[in-house]
DNA sequence: ACTCTGAATGAATGGGTATTCATTCATTCG
DNA sequence: CGAATGAATGAATACCCATTCATTCAGAGT
C-alpha cells in the first residue's frame, strides 16, 4: 500500500514528554516570531523543531493547545522573573520597585520573538477568551504587586498621587517601550527603554528615585 | 451549464468604488475584531459588508491588499485626528500637548474594535515589512511633534528631562492604556486613562500640568 | 537475542480558503 | 426605449491546513 522506496532515512530519537513539549513551544515561538502567528501552521512549526507534523497532535491534541500552551510558557516566565526579583532585591519598596521593573528590560525577557509572541496573542485576545484568561489573570497579579509598592513609596514619600493610577501607568509604559522594541529596535534597545521608564518614576516619586 | 433556479433573489446595487471600498474596509474592521486576523477569511468580510465573495478581488485585487489597506485606513484617520487637534488647540505647547494626547482617548479613535486591529497589525507587524512600514511612518511623525512640544515646555519650565525621552514615554503609556482598554475595558475606561495619561505628564512637568 | 512499549513518522483525508471568471443585472447614455 | 458599460455575483478551481492513523522504529526489560 506503501512505498517507501525514496525515503530518505532521517536519524530519529525518542524523547521524554517534557523535553518535547519544551521543545515544540520553543519552535513555536520562532514560527511566530519569524512567520506570523496567522501564518503559523503545524508543518512551519515541526519544520523550525526538525520534526515530523504529526508530534504536534501527538503532544498537545490540537494546534489550538499548542498556542495555549505557547502563550501560557511566556507568560509564567514572566511571572516567575518578577516575582523572583521582588524577592530578591533589597528592603526598601523603591529599590523592589526598580528591581520588578527592569525584569522588563532583561534580555531573555524582552528579546523580540517573544515580544513577538505578545503582540501576536494581544491582538487575537479580543476575540479569544483563552487567551484573555491567561495574560489577565497574570496581569492582575502584577499590578496588585506594582500597587502595594506603590502605596509604600507614597505614604513614604507623602506624594499627592494614586497608588493604583501610578502603576498602571508604569505598566502601560512598559508595554508601550516593548512595542517600540519590537518594531524598531535599532532606535529602541532594552537599555534605552530601561531609561525612559525610569524616568517616568523620577516623575512621580522624585526623592525616591533622584539623579 | 449552471442552473440559477435556487437563486434567492437578493436585492443588489450598485455603488461607486469608493464607497465600496469603504465599507469593505469597515468590514474588514469588524471581521478583525470580532474572528480575529488569522480567522478573517474573504467569507467573513464579505459576510460582514452584506456582499459576495468575488467583491473583495475585485476592488482590492486580493485579500492582502485588502488588509494592507486597512491597516493604512486607521493609521491615515488617527495621524488627521492628531494633526487636527494639534492645529486647533490653545496656543501654549502645553495646550497643545494636552489637545494631542486627549485624541488618543476620543471615543472615534479608541472604540475597542479599531483598538483590536492596531494590535492584531502590531502582532504580525515583526514578520510582515509591509505592515511595520505603514506603522511606522506616520509613528515617527507623531513622536517628532510631541518631542518637539516637549521641548518647548522644557525650555519654559527649565525642566531637567530629554524631550524625545519624555515623548517616547508619553507614547508608550498611551499603548499600554490601549492594550488595557481592549483587554479589560470595564477595568479601564477611556476617562481613566486619559487620567492616568496625564499623570505621567504631571510628574514630569508639574508647573504646566498642575493639579 | 527477542519481545514489548510507546515515541515518531508522513501519507491520506476532509474541510477550508483565495482567486478566477462566465454570467447577471442595474444604471447610464445616445 | 435599446444598447453599452461596468458593478456584482457565486460556482468552480487549485491549493493549503489540521487531524488521523497504519506503520516504523528506538530503547528497555527479560
Amino acid at each position: 500500500m506503501n512505498q517507501h522506496l525514496t525515503k530518505p532515512r532521517t536519524k530519529r530519537r525518542t524523547a521524554s514528554k517534557q523535553v518535547r513539549q519544551d521543545q515544540l513551544i520553543k519552535a513555536t515561538i520562532r514560527s511566530i516570531a519569524k512567520h506570523g502567528l496567522s501564518i503559523t501552521t503545524i508543518a512551519t512549526v515541526a519544520k523550525e523543531a526538525g520534526l515530523s507534523q504529526g508530534i504536534i497532535n501527538l503532544h498537545f491534541q490540537s494546534k489550538e493547545r499548542l498556542l495555549e500552551e505557547t502563550l501560557s510558557h511566556i507568560v509564567d516566565e514572566y511571572r516567575q522573573a518578577w516575582f523572583k526579583a521582588y524577592r530578591m532585591s533589597g528592603d526598601t519598596a523603591a529599590e523592589k520597585l526598580a528591581a520588578v521593573v527592569a525584569v522588563d528590560f532583561e534580555k531573555s525577557i524582552c528579546q523580540r520573538n517573544k515580544l513577538a509572541v505578545w503582540f501576536a496573542f494581544w491582538g487575537e485576545s479580543r476575540s479569544r477568551l483563552t487567551y484573555r484568561k491567561i495574560y489577565e489573570e497574570s496581569s492582575r497579579e502584577y499590578k496588585q504587586l506594582l500597587t502595594l509598592l506603590c502605596e509604600d513609596i507614597i505614604k513614604q514619600g507623602k506624594y499627592k498621587v494614586q497608588a493604583a493610577q501610578i502603576a498602571a501607568g508604569l505598566v502601560a509604559v512598559n508595554v508601550g517601550l516593548w512595542l517600540d522594541m519590537l518594531i524598531s529596535p535599532a532606535e529602541m534597545t532594552a537599555e534605552r527603554a530601561r531609561e525612559t521608564s525610569l524616568a517616568y518614576l523620577r516623575g512621580v516619586f522624585p526623592v525616591h528615585f533622584p539623579e
